[in-house]
RNA sequence: GGGCCCGUAGCUCAGCCCGGUAGAGCAGGCGGCUCUUAACCGCAAGAUCGGGGGUUCGAAUCCCCUCGGGCCCGCCA
């Protein structure tokens, strides 16, 4: 960039000078550092005032350093804390001092060698013998104190945000630590990790607008994912038994605090186990991740009460008679369409007026009861008009084998009993294309032939893995459990280049 | 898609209502200081006030357009 600040003009001076003196500000490697977190642990079993003979190598960003004339003090951040630098003339001579704290400044990274010394202040530190350069930072950091506070920047500079802000390295730690142990988890129920694909000719298995694309090879359209059910379905006619995947699903749609066009979804589908099986199997994941958000993130209220509100057994409410219960309405199964609609109506629901039965059930659901749920509760057997993959109940007509999770106004899972009948898979689909332009599932023809090889009966869940997160880590927008949210371009080139 | 709000120095903010040509803290520069930890003290420097247009003798401030962002509502998980 031309139009750099006279900050970057300092720091990039200060580095050719470095160069001239025959240190590189950009070295090769930094051998046989411990994090700092050995050092303070050494540190605090000396007396105040007293240092050690060992001798620790810890490498880190410098964040601040107050220089008190013959006496120097620098506060160096690794990924497992913070420890405190201590220079003093008496152990370095004047000369040493002086090149020792020449050219460093908050932001850059250094490695620094020394004894751990716990000062007469009580503050466990390292009393430097030398700190090297190990890539100057030629931009600042941001304020120390306050960080990066326009939610903007923190997610257009997502990595200044991560390095200035304990909390929210901490948070994306605790998400994707979560993701290893729900791995973990499902490994160890005999589950296999899978991968399909992302571009498909056709998006299906939920009924969103898909991204579209092109492939030049094939010499055809592609979509982006909506959902991963439909060939993790077909591995099951596979014989694979029990498998999941972890991917990003796309659905072009807008991003608000709970919703994101790109969105990491887990599906999982068990052969010969049923809905309730499946019921077991989320209490015991919640279960399990509630107790690694609680070791995770001590200091985060929503995640040191999880094992608490995540404790089975769930509640567990009828979706029919929970509505009907709410809402005072009667005999919700036996009203048509018509009637349907007029509730929704009623309800202050504004979906469009040839929505399928399902949608009108659907909103009426998330008026009334939805925000009663804040304890982890499965809401089961859905009406059959809202769920066109699911098999429908073995003894209440009108019914299908289904459950969501809720908790905290959030639905942290989808479940059901799989559909595996192709002749009524076939008309389930047909029924969604005469329902409505736009807002279906999309006929796959392929995966109803799959399915005429015979698929196990069989049990699937769904979880969008950052709503998990957010539940766990007691994080209000979606933006802030992924790394890099999509942002729009900016038009005026600041980036220089 | 609708409504409300925000954008001022590298960062965090004040100034805007009531127009007179921009102020602080941190960071950076220079000087001082041998136990600080938001270190402290002194000096000097740093801003086309998101962009464009208009009103006005005069615009960060008022009006219009536009770009980016936030919140709420609608839609989707």
């Amino acid at each position: 960039m031309d139009d750099e600040s006279h900050l970057v003009r300092e720091r990039r001076a200060k580095a050719e000078r470095m160069r001239r003196e025959g240190r590189e500000p950009f070295p090769w490697e930094f051998p046989r550092r411990v994090p700092t977190a050995v050092v303070v642990a050494s540190a605090r079993k000396l007396t105040a005032g007293t240092a050690a003979e060992s001798t620790f190598r810890v490498a880190g960003r410098l964040r601040a350093i107050r220089i008190h004339g013959k006496t120097a003090f620098l506060d160096l951040d690794d990924l497992s804390g913070s420890l405190q630098l201590f220079a003093r003339v008496d152990e370095l001579g004047e000369e040493g001092f002086a090149r020792i704290l020449a050219h460093l400044d908050p932001g850059d990274l250094v490695g620094a060698e020394g004894h751990p010394v716990l000062t007469r202040r009580g503050e466990p530190s390292l009393q430097v013998g030398s700190i090297t350069v190990l890539a100057k930072a030629l931009r600042p950091p941001p304020e120390k104190w306050h960080g990066l506070q326009d939610p903007e920047e923190r997610i257009r500079r997502r990595y200044v945000d991560l390095f200035a802000s304990p909390e929210s390295r901490e948070r994306f730690r605790a998400r994707f630590l979560l993701t290893r142990a729900l791995r973990r988890h499902l490994d160890e129920l005999g589950f296999l990790e899978v991968e399909t694909p992302v571009l498909v000719p056709v998006a299906s298995g939920a009924a969103a607008q898909p991204f579209t694309t092109a492939s030049n090879y094939l010499d055809q359209d592609l979509q982006l994912r909506i959902a991963l059910e439909l060939p993790l379905k077909r591995l099951l006619v596979g014989g694979l038994e029990r498998v999941y995947e972890i991917g990003h699903v796309f659905r072009n749609e807008d991003l608000d605090s709970t919703h994101t066009p790109e969105f990491t979804m887990m599906e999982l589908y068990w052969a010969y186990a049923d809905y309730t099986d499946m019921r077991r199997l989320v209490e015991g994941l919640y279960k399990g991740l509630a107790r690694e958000a609680a070791d995770l993130l001590p200091d985060v209220p929503a995640a040191r009460t999880a094992p608490e509100r995540f404790r089975p057994p769930f509640a567990v409410v009828d979706f029919v008679d929970e509505l009907e219960r709410l809402s005072g309405v009667s005999d919700l199964l036996g009203k048509d369409r018509d009637a349907l609609r007029a509730l929704a109506r009623a309800a202050g629901a504004t979906v469009p007026d040839d929505s399928p039965a399902g949608k009108f059930l659907d909103k009426l659901f998330e008026h009334y009861v939805e925000p009663t749920l804040d304890r982890p509760t499965f809401v089961v057997d859905f009406p059959a008009a809202t769920t066109p993959l699911a098999k429908r109940h073995r003894s209440r007509p009108g019914r299908v084998e289904r459950f969501e999770l809720f908790a905290g106004g959030m639905e942290l899972g989808n479940a059901y009993t799989e559909l595996n009948d192709p002749d009524e898979q076939a008309e389930r689909f047909r029924a969604q294309l005469s329902e409505r332009g736009e807002d279906h599932y999309a006929y796959d023809a392929d995966f109803v032939e799959a399915m005429q090889y015979g698929m196990p009966p069989s049990t699937g869940l769904g979880i969008g893995l950052d709503r998990m997160a957010m539940a766990l880590t007691g994080t209000p927008s979606i933006k802030d459990v992924i790394l890099f949210p999509p942002a729009r371009a900016r038009t005026n080139p600041t980036s220089g280049l």
